[in-house]
DNA sequence: CTGTTAGCGCATTCAG
DNA sequence: CTGAATGCGCTAACAG
């Protein structure tokens, strides 16, 4: 465990190993034990050039014996490179981005590259910070999961650094955009909703205005309106509301819905959460799901499948994203070619969309 | 936006900011522009020494105007410091780690520390390597929650630099531990079932094995027993069941519970996930709640408020034990007095248990 | 194949 | 108060 070689030694005698509160094994302790210059050492670790077999073994054994963990910090300075790559996220904690960072990790995993996590709650200025921290940590490649940036500094970013944006659209910049087909996801649900005979098929979107960098519930809200249009049926704004995603706008939703007093037979929700609010709410008012509403989400949150009866939803490959995204990335650093489709969503079919045959 | 002092120029003649991909801005540039020397840059920017304060401006001036950024590379090789502290979960998505790490975040929003996020998905060797990108990147302090890490391993890295554990009780080391008080939680649950006028209250237990180094479940399950014994109530076996935490589960156990035909009239589960899966199974077999049986969670996951009924549950301080862990690092890395409490969680009464008288 | 050397950007002595 | 000089640990030419 105590190696004896001159610089240790030396470095024992000047109490180095004091002040910096850890003895940290440095390349040079290891080419002094290998008998080897420091070159050779770093030669090694990144087979930058042919070594003698011998003493390339001697670098390996000293390495294990001293449990060698070379100074990030060094190598960045040095090389210009931190080996890892930022990861930006909204919320942690939503189903959607966990799955995305699952994916990622796995992703990155045979990689010499690690992830590096920041999250931006949503709030402009906590994801700028993170973005920063990221930035100063000289990440090698970014992967911005929704980012409400502006489209100009994203593609400052791109100039300097590989990159994958997930969930967002910046035009003229889809190359680097990975993305759920939310317009043929919302045809789809309500195409289904149709199929079982229902023609007065509510809608409560999710967060529209202008401004809003994501288009995640316009496209959706498209979708539904299209599908509508196909089968000759015009959409009644009286059956569409717009929620903010949030549970609660669920529930709010589903009162000004029901109080407008217009009849419908099926519902589609633009996310999970504010199915959940609007599940409530019908419950409070005695109406069953599905017998008399048919229900339809989006997102398939975990608990979604364990609702009552289980939410029929829509599922975003998320992990697959994620993989896909980490791939790019390395693609990128690798100057190999890369391409991000459009990955189609999946739905859902539990019991409760019933027909109203 | 283009600096032509002497330096800068100098950079653009030899092609420097050509390779280098970047024009990164350092003390070089902005000593030359504030016709200072880099020492006296450093000075400003550490103010580890009086600096005139016309010098003290111009430096202020010149860095805001080229736009600096220290490379964190080159403080920490040379300072030894990283300026940011490790956080390692074990599952970025659950809404007990989401609200610690807002917790966290905010708590390190004053300071000049940085969090950097790891993740470790409850698997072992995933944290082992998450933990490992942590320290490789010498971060100053380490907030982990949840760790599965040996005792000994914790208490070494305790040795090198300050930490907090979060949710697992380290022996002879509670000092660097924050946790939320299981046994009294489960204890008060029970406690207001018995309250209620229940008397056969069943329990769905979490992941109890003897090796596991978390004890929520254990605790939980040890204040249920007790809060029986209290009221001379002896714990019917045939009314316990472990599960895993995880929604499936709880769906299985209150298959098992039922299956085993001894009455009960009240029902604690360990987690709201766990609960989830109950109700549904509940409502397979037609059996209402409240008004069959009550039902009581734990962990307050965002949507048991939106379950039908709204499920009676605890809640956990998270957002608030990442707040106090933050500011333990930051006092801890300032040589100040810290000390963690044991948090107590708190009982969120909703609908879903109801009186039997 | 291998050792020597020069920085990477910054903090920190050490002399003024 | 301030500038010059040294070194943090490592990579990347540069000479053998």
């Amino acid at each position: 465990m105590q190696c004896l070689c001159e610089t240790c030694v030396a470095d024992l005698n000047t109490g180095k190993t004091m002040t910096t509160q850890q003895k940290h094994v440095t390349i040079q302790h290891i080419a002094e034990r290998a008998g080897v210059s420091i070159s050779t050492v770093s030669r090694v670790f990144n087979d930058s050039a042919g070594v003698k077999e011998s003493k390339r073994q001697a670098v390996m054994d000293a390495a294990a014996a001293l449990d060698y963990r070379p100074n990030l910090f060094a190598q960045g300075l040095a090389s210009g490179q931190s080996m890892s790559v930022g990861v930006l996220t909204q919320n942690f904690g939503s189903a959607f981005y966990d799955g995305i960072l699952r994916g990622i990790i796995a992703g990155l995993d045979n990689s010499n590259y690690a992830p590096l996590f920041a999250d931006g709650r949503w709030r402009l200025d906590i994801e700028e910070r993170a973005l920063q921290t990221l930035l100063d940590r000289r990440v090698d490649g970014l992967i911005l999961v929704g980012p409400q940036q502006s489209a100009d500094l994203l593609k400052q970013l791109a100039q300097k650094m590989p990159i994958v944006i997930i969930s967002r659209i910046v035009e003229g910049f889809e190359k680097f955009c990975l993305t759920v087909d939310n317009y043929d996801a919302g045809y789809r649900a309500t195409k289904y909703l149709l199929d079982r005979g229902h023609h007065q098929i509510a809608h409560i979107t999710g967060v529209l205005s202008e401004s809003r960098v994501l288009r995640d519930a316009a496209d959706r809200f498209a979708g539904y309106r299209d599908a509508l249009l196909d089968v000759g049926l015009e959409p009644d704004p009286d059956l569409i509301v717009e929620g903010n995603f949030r549970t609660q706008s669920g529930l709010l939703a589903i009162e000004t819905l029901l109080s407008r007093g217009r009849p419908f037979s099926a519902l589609f929700v633009a996310n999970d959460q504010m199915a959940s609010g609007v599940r409530l709410g019908l419950y409070r008012r005695g109406i069953r799901v599905p017998d008399d509403i048919a229900l339809i989400g989006f997102d398939d949150q975990p608990h979604s499948a364990y609702m009552i009866p289980p939410l029929t939803t829509i599922r975003q490959p998320a992990e697959e994203m994620g993989s896909i995204a980490a791939e790019a990335i390395l693609n990128q650093l690798d100057d190999k070619p890369f391409s991000l489709p459009t990955m189609s969503a999946e739905l859902i079919i539990r019991e409760s969309v019933k027909s109203i045959y």
